[in-house]
DNA sequence: GGGTCGTATAACCCCTTTATAACCGCGACA
DNA sequence: TGTCGCGGTTATAAAGGGGTTATACGACCC
């Protein structure tokens, strides 16, 4: 699990990486917007934290400029009291934020929450109804069957259906999800990998029960 | 879009239910815990609102019960301070937090980015008196009847005339709402798109009750 | 080199949805 | 009385979404 880091204040980062690598996360750092936005490219991250004061580029803008071609999970650091700040990081797509200063332990707490929602985390094994996921072992497990192996793609699609369990999620976000911005409108790549998720998890493929079509929208996992 | 809010204070939950009806969500206010529960079961909200400090049973104990049986995403209230409560929140499953006091644009935009998360963001708080749109999973539920399925057209039309339910939406807007410019002027479709709507939603499509024709001018939603 | 595995590209079928068109009924109006 | 505009209905053609299968490409491992 990558988690990349930007603030312009040194021993705050070296506190926060050090905080979040005891607990297992590698850490990317970033001193200002600029090496944030190259780092992200470079590392693709599951996580970002930004500081919105830096020089560079503001938190802002590196959070627009992510959202532009991924939905990684992003965290704003910013001072409290500055609520104008928090909302329009939250309409630029920001997933949460945290007001310095902060404990170790609640940082922790939000970074492992926000890993939650967005269906990474690889700590606990994600589950919904009988299926339960592992995403160390990348495979699944329906009720009391033997468990089956997934790919890399079938693992992240399902993440994402489990992560919304009896919703529909419509393709255009799957899409996003699995293959990031360049698989976007590309609806084929979609039902091929919906097909073969199917032959492994569906009892009978051809008349799914759990992973089910929603026409027009999208899919979804019925669980019971 | 249904918002079940918790809280022992009447004038907040009064504000909170206030704020939110206004942004156009459907709001479920409970006094105490037992009764968030009891709503929680018979209302199915999309969002749950907890405040933590309450009689009958804490949010915290709320909280539980809810992730036992669904992972709708569940926002903690908290009055600032109280570091501990906030970690043992969001390892119950709590999906955010906001502490009190917050201004209602806070809330609202604090609510919108979870709904947004939870991939709940497109199911625009869309409703009127029997009629319920639901515009993730393309359905419309009349009354206490079973979900019908719609088309995207037929969702889009929906949409309109649910958003000006009571009032006539002239022919020319509905199809520039519908069809974009290149429907512009062309009668026949949005004709023919009422009649599908109404086979699917009228109890007596040939006597339309809801959807009805206002002669020289377009069509309107009547709601009780 | 020859395997296998995972993914991408493409073509095909079927059914649903949407567009096009014609016809019907009704009231307005000359 | 005839016909014109408007809305409802029905029929049929075209387009699109989704399922399936076959095949190609690249990575990796013998």
């Amino acid at each position: 699990m990558k988690i990349l880091c930007a603030d312009d204040d040194k021993d705050l980062l070296a506190l926060i990486a050090f905080t979040l690598s005891q607990a297992g996360y590698l850490v990317i750092s970033a001193g200002d917007g600029a090496s944030a936005i190259r780092s992200f490219a470079s590392e693709s991250p599951d996580l970002v934290l930004l500081d919105i004061n830096m020089p560079g580029a503001s938190g802002f803008q590196v959070c627009e400029t992510i959202r532009t071609q991924s939905r990684v999970p992003v965290m704003m650091l910013t001072v409290r009291g500055e609520e104008e700040d928090l909302v329009r990081a939250l309409d630029l797509g920001a997933d949460d934020y945290l007001t310095k200063p902060f404990s170790p332990r609640t940082l922790l707490a939000r970074v492992k929450a926000l890993l939650r929602r967005a269906g990474l985390e690889n700590s606990a094994p994600l589950a919904a109804g009988r299926v339960q996921l592992d995403t160390q072992e990348h495979t699944v497990q329906v009720g009391t069957k033997e468990p089956v192996r997934l790919t890399k793609l079938e693992l992240r699609l399902l993440q994402m259906l489990v992560a919304n369990a009896g919703h529909t999620v419509s393709s255009d976000r799957l899409l996003m999800q699995v293959w990031g911005h360049k698989g976007a409108g590309d609806r084929q790549l979609l039902k091929q990998l919906v097909h073969r998720l199917r032959q492994k998890i569906e009892v009978e493929p051809a008349a799914p029960q759990m992973l089910q079509t929603v026409v027009g929208a999208g899919y979804k996992l019925i669980v019971d």
